[in-house]
This record gives C-alpha cells, structure tokens and sequence, in this order.
DNA sequence: GCCTCGTTCC
C-alpha cells in the first residue's frame, strides 16, 4: 500500500471520499480493506450517516476470516457508539452476534454504553451474559463498562460488585464510573467519600461531581467547585454554562460563556438552545451568525429554535437552506421532527407528504418523536387515517403523543374521541398536563359540550394540573360560542391570574358571535390594553357597532384605527429617515 | 468515562 493512499485514508472524512479511496484499493487489487485501515477511516470519519454504514457491513460481508470480522465489527459498533447513534449501535452489535461473529471487547465497550444511554436493563444483562459466556470479563475496560452501564439504570449495589471485581487494574475510569453510580442515585454523601478515595482525580471525576450539583441546581456548589478545579476542561466550562441555563439564569450562561477561552460547539449549542426555551430568538440568532463552523447539531439547534418560538416560516427557510449549502449536513429524525413542528404550524399538510417520502429516500429511522410530531401534523389537516397508524406504531405513547392526538381531536370537535384517547391514558397511568387539557377543552368547546367542558375543568384539580390562563382562554371560548356571554365574563373576573389577550379575545369573539356591544366594549379595552397591535381588536368591535346598526360608533372606531395606522407608518418612516 | 440537538399548546 502506498503512501499516499494511506495519507488519503486518514484524511477521508466524508462517505464520498472513502468510496474514491476504496476504488483506488479495488485497482490496486485489494479486494477489501485492511481492517486496520477501516479502523482508521472510521476513526477520522467526522459524520455518521447510515449510507457509511450499510457500506461498511457490505464490505464486512467479504470478511472470510473470524478475527477479521471481530475487530472490524467492532470498529463498526464503536463508531456508531461514539456518535451518539446508540440504538444503531445496538442495532449492529445484534446484527454481529446473529451473524455468528463473537464480540470483541471494543464492540462489548460500546454495546454496554449505548445500553446505558437507551437505559436498556434487558439489553444490557444479555451483553454481560455474553460477557461472562466470552470470556471477556478479565478485561478493565469491559469490566468499566458494566460499571458504567450499572451506575448510568441506577443499580449502584451492581455496579459496586462490578467495581470490586476489576480488582487492582481499576483506573480512574473505573473510579470515575462508581463515582457517576453514587451520583446519579443521589447519594450524595458516599459520592463525595469516592471523590476524595480517588487516587489521580482527573477532569472527568470533577466534571462528573459538577455535573451532578448543576442538574440539581445547586449553582453556588457547582460554581464553588468549578472554580477549585485545578484543570478545566471545555466539558467543565459546558457544564457550568448548562447549569445557569436549566436556571433560567441566562445572564450568568452568557457571562461564563462569554468568558471560556476555547469555545467548542457544545458551548454555542447550549446558549442557543437556552434563549431558545426563554423565548430570546434575537440572541440565539446573533450567536449563530456568529459561528464560523456550524455543524448539523447547531442547524437543529436554530430550526429548533424558530419552531418552538412561533416563527414556522424560519424554521423551515433556515432548514431549505441547511440542504442547499452542500454542506455535507445531512437532516436526519431531530432535525426532521422541527421541521414536520414548523409546518404543522402552518398547516401544511402536504409537506408531512414530502417528509415521508424524504425518509424513505434517505432510510432514516422514524423514532418516536418524529412520529409524534406527523401525528400532530395530520391530526390538524384531518388525515386521521395517517395519524391513527402512526399512532398505533407508537413503541412508546406517552403524555405527549396522547396529548397530540386529543389536541387533533379538539381541534376537530371530535369530542367523544378526544374522550376516549384520554380515558385512555388515565388507565395506562399516563399523567396528563396542561397541553392535554387544553387539547380536551378545546374539544368540548368546539362541540358545544358545556356541561362536560365544565366537569373537565374542574377535574384538572384532581390530576394535580393547575389551570393556566389559556385554559381559562378556551373556557370563555367555550361558554362564548354558547351564548352565555355573561357567565364567561364573570369567570374571568374570578380569575386567580391575569387574563391575558387570549381571554380577552375569546370574549370578544363570542360577543362578536351574538353582537353583544356590552362585552365587546368590556373586552376590546382589555385587548387593547395588553397588546400592542390594536387594528384587529378595534375591527371587531367597529363590526359589532355596524351589526347593531350603531353606524356612528363603528365610523368612530375606524377612524381611530386609521389615525393609529398612519401614526405608526409614520413613525417608522421617520426611524428609517433618520438612520441615513 | 463527563458536556450539546428533537415531539404536544399559544
């Protein structure tokens, strides 16, 4: 082997360029990669993506030799493994042991990890049946590796018996990994004696103890010890940012962020994703045109962004352009499932269509949460027949896939489905929230069942959900599409928040419904009041003048209307003229 | 071995 093929081969970092390296191997007459070779491509290939599997197994099925086909399925598995692609991971090391090839400890390694982070308990005791069977249970790293998976399901007694048998190879991995067990079955105090028992603490056991204080929130002793820590790594500094995020202390993130020396893309993906949840869609999009180096994670990230925060239209002019930048970016399930998010948001159902097929294309693996978010979609453009399978495919339902079939349902006004999905989850103790009753709510409004709408209301209690101000929204909907207008109105006066301008609005729709000047007064003012483009408010009210033949009114009201109009364009313009 | 991304509602 020459090389300069070699040289190409270490720096194959896309599908694209291993096959042009492995046609030159074919003309130079190696029917297949050197294992070792495959070790390395892998090794500097920087994207998963199915298509370097599937070729990879192809290649792997010309192996004849049984310590070849262990050390390169191994490679295979770990390389999934190390790309988060845990399920596939699984996925391939099953695929091994049914071919009949044995496991190496590198498959084994990653097997166990990816069982961990899936928390498979039943995968994870075959792999270390297997284990025991192979022979390989003298291995450190093996024997680390059921440390960890114990310690990740939060069986801390397995894992310490795991522990205690590594004997004297334990590294501080192994520490390390106890330490994770201790940590995660939140006892505290015994985690804190393996921290000081470990002879060579290194950055993880450090980041690990962080770790723990920031998911629980407890900033002053995780910013106490980041500080005593006498290396930090990019993951220390990620921790402490990620932390002030799940606060919603987005100040003191962005401080800290701000103030780490090497930023990685993790650090970016965390700020990003926490303006996202506080709804600051300016700040996460100057940092991410900011970045210099955007990888497939941060796209998703900003698409992610747009959807949850109202702005369909971004996501998915943002999502068209991560195809066309040729990029090498592949969209895959997450990046999808804002995607399908955004367009349901428009309504478009069509492009569920175009999605569907875009999987089938690509072979991308619909998991449950993209299945949710079409069920979602096609529960609001009516195709029940594509949701009701989807739904029934479900490995998993759960609060939010059921929630997403009664807020279809709602939508729709098919109330006694809506009923029955959620008698349904009751049974399976699946625990409701606030999206399921507003979905139910809003199926009893939409069908004009008061009386149920009323019984539903009051049961929020018993299934420990606190009535939001939306709810109330869909209840004064409801009782204002009934007529009973007055009812709503004494409702929101008894409201224990303020009513926001969905409340309102419902009122003055109902009123608008039954020309009732009265209310529609009473709710305009509010609107008006609480936000900040009046001109539809205002139409309402000026209809519901002209309904009842109080022309002079409604006159009054679009000349209000106009003067805004032309005060604002006015506005503007001057803003404008004054920056040239 | 530690850190990042996705689904239901407005």
């Amino acid at each position: 082997m020459d090389s300069r093929l070699r040289f190409l081969l270490h720096k194959s970092l896309a599908l694209q360029q291993t096959k042009q390296v492995h046609a030159q191997l074919l003309i130079n007459r190696h029917n297949h990669l050197e294992p070792i070779l495959l070790h390395q491509t892998l090794h500097f290939t920087k994207d998963f993506s199915r298509d370097v599997v599937s070729y990879i197994k192809r290649i792997l099925k010309g192996f004849q030799s049984s310590k070849v086909s262990t050390f390169s399925w191994g490679c295979l598995v770990r390389f999934s493994s190390q790309h988060r692609k845990f399920k596939e991971a699984l996925g391939l090391y099953i695929e091994m042991n049914n071919s009949g090839v044995p496991p190496s400890s590198h498959a084994v390694t990653s097997a166990l990890r990816a069982c961990g982070k899936v928390e498979s308990l039943i995968d994870g005791n075959s792999v270390h049946a297997q284990v025991v069977k192979s022979g390989l249970c003298g291995c450190v790293y093996v024997q680390t590796g059921l440390v960890g998976l114990y310690s990740r399901l939060g069986y801390i007694q397995m894992a310490k018996k795991a522990f205690d048998e590594i004997g004297e190879k334990k590294n501080t991995v192994s520490w390390n990994s106890l330490l994770h067990g201790y940590l995660e079955s939140g006892e505290l105090e015994e985690a804190r004696r393996v921290f000081d028992k470990i002879p060579e603490k290194d950055v993880v056991s450090w980041n690990l103890i962080i770790s723990s204080y920031a998911k629980r929130g407890d900033m002053s002793n995780a910013r106490a010890l980041f500080l005593a820590m006498p290396l930090k790594s990019s993951a220390s500094w990620n921790i402490l940012i990620g932390g002030y995020v799940n606060c919603d202390e987005m100040e003191l993130a962005r401080t800290y962020f701000d103030a780490m020396p090497q930023k990685n893309s993790v650090s970016w993906i965390t700020m990003i994703s926490g303006y996202t949840k506080s709804g600051d869609v300016v700040s996460a999009e100057e940092l991410f045109r900011q970045m210099s180096k955007k990888d497939k994670l941060v796209y998703d990230a900003m698409v992610a962004c747009y959807a949850q925060n109202g702005k369909p239209e971004d996501a998915l002019k943002l999502f068209s352009q991560m195809l066309e930048s040729n990029s090498g970016v592949q969209p895959d399930e997450i990046t999808l499932s804002s995607v399908v998010s955004a367009s349901s948001q428009l309504g478009d159902t069509s492009f569920g269509t175009w999605v569907e097929s875009y999987i089938t294309q690509h072979g991308i693996q619909i998991d449950d949460l993209l299945s949710t978010s079409l069920i979602d979609l096609y529960m609001k453009g009516g195709e029940f027949d594509k949701a009701f399978k989807l739904f029934n495919d479900l490995h998993k339902k759960d609060t939010v896939s059921y929630s997403a079939m009664i807020m279809g349902c709602g939508i729709n006004g098919l109330a006694t489905e809506a009923n029955r999905f959620f008698q349904e989850m009751i049974e399976k103790k699946i625990l409701p929230n606030q999206v399921t009753f507003t979905g139910l709510l809003s199926a009893y409004s939409h069908s004009g069942h008061v009386q149920d709408g009323y019984k539903c209301f009051d049961s929020m209690k018993v299934h420990n959900v606190e009535p939001s101000a939306d709810h109330y929204g869909v209840m004064v909907d409801m009782l204002g599409r009934a007529g009973r207008l007055e009812e709503a109105y004494e409702l929101i006066k008894s409201m224990p928040m303020q009513p926001n301008a969905g409340v309102w609005g419902a009122l003055l729709l109902a009123s608008g419904l039954h020309n009732n000047v009265e209310f529609g007064e009473i709710a305009c003012r509010h609107c008006v009041e609480l936000e900040s483009d009046h001109s539809g408010y205002l139409s309402h009210l000026a209809n519901i003048y002209t309904s009842v033949g109080r022309w002079d009114d409604a006159r009054s009201v679009r000349a209000k209307m106009e003067e805004k109009r032309l005060r604002k364009t006015l506005g503007c313009s001057w803003v404008e003229g004054s920056n040239h």
